[in-house]
Parts: structure tokens; sequence; C-alpha cells
DNA sequence: ACAAAGATTGAAATTTCTCTCATTTTTGAG
DNA sequence: CTCAAAAATGAGAGAAATTTCAATCTTTGT
């Protein structure tokens, strides 16, 4: 049906012993199914049916829904982060870091548009997200406040909003295009304290100097 | 159990023929379970039982639970705006009217928790909320534009990061505190353009003259 | 006060999932 | 290839909701 669906989880037990080949694909259907339905909608039979496993296999891997989604989230996070965090390395500017790390997560989100959408909803579900989440980004904000790039006050809100900007520009533009990539930066910037002026002259040059060879 | 509920469609209701008073009840009830259990949770009987009423009147009156929340989220949305536009007659300073509704709009989720949390909830079942929402905000947007405060461009995009903002407020600190209700409208306005320092004194100021009487 | 229309009731049929487990099939080490 | 261990199966019991509806009660206009 969708030659563009990834299998993240299959991939990384492909060689692996058949009980992590299945649980690869238990994960990998959950992706699929909890993006297509929400995750409050799909039933235990829809992750199975998608894997092709018979509706009593899920319990002899998990006890239940919250458990599996536990599972996805982490291992989408992980996945996405590191990839991030390696590029970031070289960087010191702190709102460049925030604005490529944003630009990043959001690409991703375009070409697989799927898991920004389970880490979403994760973050209701699973408490860790949520703090893994502020960790990653306080570091960044703390950095542009010694800078003095970012001029407000550090809190859970602030941190919150951040995560909510990314969110809605998942909802309001699921194709994600260049210019929800660019609007959602700009306006990260302006939360931060950055003018209307700053803010759209960095992203414009992020995107010229690290992410022009990555077009949709 | 808790004083503080209030009964806004069995008071809207209270003259009327007995069939608008019972669909006033279910309403009522409505709010009081979505919001105290998520929508998502709630069952048919949840809000019959709390109605007092027979868990086979709910369906003299609606298919399913979708309609009920469409019918107490229109309510909700034009009890809480009228209120606000009415307050906002005299105000020609859009940063001022944006600054001065969104602390209203948080005062209402303070006082009755119950009302913003059911409306944002309706946000993603009921999509003429979204563009009610979308409707009452670019009025104000543009009259910022013109007057030359806000330097942003009016989007789609924006209107949701705007409405986002008002909903991590009502996730992160459901208490509402004063100090959440500051820092939101800082940043909602950081992200439409002003400077940290602006922003913060247009709050400050705002809360001086318009709501100094209105704390917790 | 009366009766027809309107509204409510709650038991029971129906639907929809979850979760178990005896049985069958597959796996992979020797 | 063999076979014991591991994994998968899917029918069905059980739990939890939804929805229906014939019977009953309440309202309201006259």
């Amino acid at each position: 049906m969708n030659s563009s669906v990834h299998h993240l989880f299959r991939e990384q037990t492909a060689g692996k012993k058949k009980r992590e080949r299945t649980r690869g694909a238990l994960l990998d259907s959950a992706i699929s199914v909890f993006a297509s339905k929400g995750y409050a909608a799909t039933k235990i039979t829809d992750i199975t049916n998608h894997a092709e496993l018979a509706n009593g296999t899920f319990y002899n891997y998990y006890d239940d829904k919250d458990a599996l989604l536990h599972d996805v989230a982490i291992g989408l996070a992980v996945e996405i982060t590191s990839g991030i965090d390696a590029e970031l390395q070289a960087l010191i500017h702190a709102p460049t870091r925030v604005t490529l790390a944003t630009a990043r997560c959001l690409q991703i989100a375009r070409q697989k548009p799927e898991w920004l959408r389970v880490l979403l909803e994760s973050l209701f579900v699973v408490p860790e997200m949520q703090s893994a989440a502020v960790k990653y980004l306080r570091q960044d904000l703390e950095l542009g406040i010694e800078q003095g790039h970012f001029t407000i006050e550090i809190n859970l809100l602030l941190v919150n909003q951040i995560l909510s900007l990314i969110r809605t520009a998942a909802i309001v533009d699921p194709q994600m295009s260049d210019i929800t990539i660019q609007r959602t930066c700009e306006g990260l910037l302006r939360l931060l304290g950055l003018s209307s002026k700053k803010s759209a002259n960095l992203v414009a040059r992020v995107f010229k100097v690290h992410l022009e060879h990555c077009d949709a």
C-alpha cells in the first residue's frame, strides 16, 4: 500500500533470533497503526493483523498497549536524537543549534510522518519522554542565555511551549513543507526573545548553510 | 462533592420545557465527566449516572458521544467568547487586546478548569471550533500589524501556534496560577514579534490596569 | 381532571475488545 | 536430520460498552 513506510525495528532486529524479529514486527506495526488510527482508537488486533500475526501472539511480548507504546517511543526517541545530536556536536552558537535541531526534527517528520505523530502521542502516555525532551532542550537554552541571545527565563512552561510549537507544525501541516519548517523555527526563536528580523535571518542562514541539499 | 461546579446549561434551560432541561443536565454532566476522566475514557453511562438519568435516556438526545461533545463545545465557546468580546469593545491597541483576551481566557480556565479542558479536547474532534477560534484571532492580528506592533505574517500555522500556547498553559499548570497566565501572555507577544522587554512591560501594565482585582 | 403526547426507564440483546491456554508449528543447536 | 525448546496460533471465555425498545411514568394543553 505504501512503499515509503519504514521498518526501523525490523531493520534493527534483522539478523537476530526469531523472538527479537517478531518483537520488531510488532513495534513497526504499532507505529503504523498508532499513527493512522491514533493511539486511543487502536486495538490489539489492529496491530497483530498489520504484523500478520495471531492476536494471541501480542501477549507473548507485552502486557498491554501502554507497554508497547513505551518501547516504541523510546526506540524512536533514541533513533532521532542520536542522529541530530551528532550533527550538532561542532556547533556552539545556541540559536543555530536550536534552529538546526528543530529543523532536522521536522524534516524527519516529513520523511517519516508516522514517527513524530507517535512520539507526540507518547508525550502524554510515557512520562519519561517528557523529561528526556526537557533535559535535551534545557542545555541549549542555558547556553543561549549565557551567550546573550535568549532573553527569557527557563522554566517548565517555556520548554513545553517549545515542544508545542513542534507539535503544532505536525498537526497543521502533516506534509511538513519547507515553509512550515521555516516558520516553526522562526516562531520558536521569537518565543525565545529574538526579534522577527533576526529570527528570519538566522533561519534563512541555517537553511542555506546546513539544509540546502535536503529539500523534499 | 464540589461546590465550585458550574451548571451553565442547566441555568440556560431553567425555565424551558422538560426536553431542554434534560438536555441541559446531560450537557453539564458531560462537562464534568469529560474534564475529570478525559473524553476518550468517558462512557455513556458515566454521563447518565452523573446526571441521575437512566442510561437509555442519552439516546433520546444524542446518537453518540461525539454529538454530545459537539454541543458542549459550541455552548462553552459562545459563553466564553461573548464575555471577553464585550470587555474588549473599547480597546483599540491590538497587543493589549490580545493580552487581555488571553489572560481572561486563562482566568476562566482557573475558575472553571473543566471548561477549558473540554474545549481543548474538542479542538481535535469538532472541526468548527478550530475555524471559529481562527476567525476571532485573525482580526486582532491584522489590527496589530496595521498598528505596526506585530512584525509577523498571519497564516494558519501562526494562529495554531497561539492556540497551542494556551493549551500548553492548561496542561502544564492546571491550577492556572497568575504567573502561568503572565508567562503565557508574554510568550504569546514574543511569538508575535514583540521584544522580551516590551512583552514583559505590556503584560505587567495590562495586569495592573485590567486585572488587579481578579486574583485567584 | 383527563388524555394524548412526550419523556424516562432499565432489562436484555448486541457489539466489541481483551486475555487465556491447549494445541500446533517452527526454530536452531547438536 | 532430529528433537526438545521456543514461538505462534486462534477459538472461546469473560468483561465492558453500546444500543434497543416495550413498558411505564410525566408533562401539558384544554
